[in-house]
DNA sequence: CTGAAAGCGCTTACAG
DNA sequence: CTGAAAGCGCTTACAG
């Protein structure tokens, strides 16, 4: 290993020089990278031994201007460090990888302007389709990209825009079979916490759970914090049992604010769970499988969205219409809601 | 609004296109779009007009090969589910954002092969660095990149490589603040929480940790698992607590096993923290915060370590050679560590 | 200030 | 199977 004199100085090697170096043109060092190659064994194996002396690599980007298809899906993701957000990320980023898609991530935090910037951004790189996560990007915005040709992939936004591709969880059902746990554990005094700011898919779990709910006859206490981090839930805890009808069982829009839930009506209110409350979460983040939390909840189909997501990415669905996707949230059961008589899978 | 006839066929608008309606040449489209622009205030006026009528963007990919300077950063992550991970890619994301970054992000496991794989793939995009925020590329690989003048900026590596930016916490002092945490909380009996396979960052936290304490005359117990989850941090308590000489005081090498052994603690052996027995964890994840947790732990400066990562990619810090960048971790109080008498800030 | 021309690194019909 | 040539969309000296 000999030292090397400069730093960053070092030009990559393109293929003319490799051409140059083989003694071939440039066409067939190309063809040898390209896989319906028609290169002899003999000429290839020249290719190959220059590529390894002049380290070569082929300039993806220059390919990918030259072949007017391009490789990179952009993603636009929000609120990276909650862990519903991360674990969707990671399975996308994973299922992209193996389908040899590099990915361009955006992340766009809460500002809808900013996330409309972004989104725009996202046409200067011609990518081949742009998967929004995040569910800052106003309607508006997206309908505007795919006006502009490019295609765009939505998980987990109710919002129905033509020409796009919708991924999301069926919260009909989810909801129905919600409301069901909580008749069964006996709750009566019902609440459920949510957000002010609601997009929707937050819309529609609430939407769905407060109708089910009332065609059985029980009107929810509705709680609205400003987020929906762990703190929010805490909140929502103290509000709720200090309040005039305290619940006996809660649901919560998402897992992590059911933990700010479990930890302050346990720790402050000294409740049992699921014996004094019951509390039902969404999402199924890792922390509500932890022993602190035993949190029964819905679980996102994380693998699936990853891998619908990146099947529709491929060239023989680019030609039929975008068709949605609904994937189903399973109830996974854990300790904080009571059982009930006929428990149902 | 009207309807599109057809999905994806739409064809971006090149400088060409925007020329040909503006009436100009296409060098003068191109200076509009250039920072250092000479255009005559009603050329630009009739390229823009243009532009907005076409829905123009330049292309980033040709503009980067004519350029011959590339935007992109690489960034290699792995177990982007767990909430350290998350949250450096989460800062670091938006600060790259901030400069006019985008992020290629590859997932690269924890397989090495894997890895090196995929490092050597960032060479194929002409990125202006390759961020490592994972432990799995090999630093023979890393090495290896640097060779072929890739820049390559290593977070949270021990490894030391020539030409590479190194951006790391200080684990020394860390370290050696966190026996004296431990000594003055009265514990005498100390294990450390680790891992079988070690990456350099965890070694340096190890091995400090235990330098320290065998200065102070006292040899820790060590006990190491598979990973680092919340379910390796319970089978260590389990281990540790069922053994020959429970502990009274635990220092995990990061706080989800630090979780996952407060769990085990409090439940299945019904101690007391910090009464019974003093947890120390390292990273600062949301969930030390929580109150379920209430982790005392020392703080990763993700925020820190994101600018400077940003900071190292502009083209001054590129001529002087790549100088070591060591920041501190700051111990967090919380609940699991006695105060003790003379608590250090 | 502006346009014609060459070049960035690659791919792909088109002839041979 | 292979090479010369044109083209992908942009930038940037170079003349004017």
């Amino acid at each position: 290993m000999k030292a090397r004199p400069y730093l960053g100085n070092i030009q990559a090697a393109s293929a003319a020089d490799v051409a140059r170096l083989a003694g071939v043109s440039r066409s067939t060092v190309s063809r040898t990278f390209t896989d319906g190659a028609s290169v002899s064994a003999d000429a290839r194996e020249k290719v190959l031994r220059a590529s390894e002396e002049l380290h070569y690599h082929v300039n993806f980007l220059a390919r990918g201007l030259s072949k007017q298809e391009s490789r990179p899906v952009c993603i636009l993701v929000s609120n990276l460090h909650k862990p519903y957000h991360a674990q969707l990320l990671d399975h996308l980023t994973t299922a992209l990888q193996l389908a040899q898609r590099i990915s361009i991530i955006i992340n766009v935090g809460d500002d809808p302007a900013a996330a409309s910037a972004a989104l725009e951004q996202t046409l200067n790189y011609r990518a081949a389709a742009t998967i929004v996560l995040s569910g800052a990007p106003p309607a508006l915005m997206v309908r505007r990209c795919v006006e502009l040709g490019q295609r765009v992939i939505l998980v987990n936004r109710a919002d129905d825009l033509p020409d796009v591709q919708h991924i999301s969880v069926d919260y009909e059902t989810a909801m129905r079979n919600a409301v069901q746990m909580f008749l069964r554990a006996g709750c009566r005094t019902i609440a459920l916490v949510s957000r002010a700011v609601r997009t929707p898919s937050l819309l529609a779990r609430e939407d769905q759970f407060t109708r089910f709910l009332r065609a059985e006859g029980i009107e929810p206490q509705i709680w609205r914090g400003q987020s929906t981090t762990y703190q929010t839930g805490q909140q929502a805890m103290r509000a709720l049992l200090a309040g005039l009808a305290p619940p006996d069982g809660v649901f919560c829009i998402n897992d992590l604010m059911a933990c700010g839930c479990i930890d302050t009506a346990r720790r402050e209110f000294g409740l049992r769970l699921p014996e004094d409350l019951c509390i039902l979460g969404f999402d199924d983040i890792a922390q509500a499988a932890w022993a602190g939390y035993d949190l029964t909840t819905f679980a996102q189909p994380y693998a699936e969205i990853a891998q619908t997501a990146v099947n529709s990415l491929t060239p023989q669905s680019e030609t039929m219409s975008a068709r949605d996707i609904v994937l189903t949230a399973r109830p996974i059961w854990r300790g904080t809601m009571r059982a009930g008589t006929a428990r149902k899978t």
